[in-house]
DNA sequence: GCCATGGCTAGTA
DNA sequence: GCCATGGCTAGTA
């Protein structure tokens, strides 16, 4: 694991509920704007291993990214959450964003 | 080589 | 819709 990685996990597991953040945006905070992608990366093979709140990263313009039924668990577990999605199935990131 | 991105632009209406 | 971007890992040698 590398600090990087760390930081990462760190700052994921600080997302409180009911607020949701985005991929790039958490690259930004733990350091580098450009590696959006790894977060991604990182989501998808180490969420259940760390105990990530995954569901609460989405995308920069309040869009899930994950696709099929995925996207239909992520949706539902950000709405028991009290997160509220408009008629395009986006999030308003200026009211639940962090 | 993978990845659950993001931002910018061409091209349509 | 295109493509630059980057940290990491599986898998080879």
């Amino acid at each position: 694991m590398t600090v990087f990685s760390t930081q990462l996990i760190n700052i994921i597991n600080s997302i409180p509920k009911g607020r949701v953040s985005s991929y790039g945006r958490i690259a930004e905070i733990a350091g580098n704007p450009r590696a959006a992608r790894q977060v991604s990366r990182l989501l998808h093979s180490s969420s259940e291993k760390y105990g990530l709140p995954w569901h609460r990263v989405i995308g920069s313009s309040g869009n899930i990214s994950l696709k099929g039924a995925a996207a239909d668990l992520q949706r539902q577990l950000l709405e028991s959450e009290g997160i509220e999605f408009d008629i395009n199935g986006k999030v308003d990131m200026d009211r639940y964003g962090i």
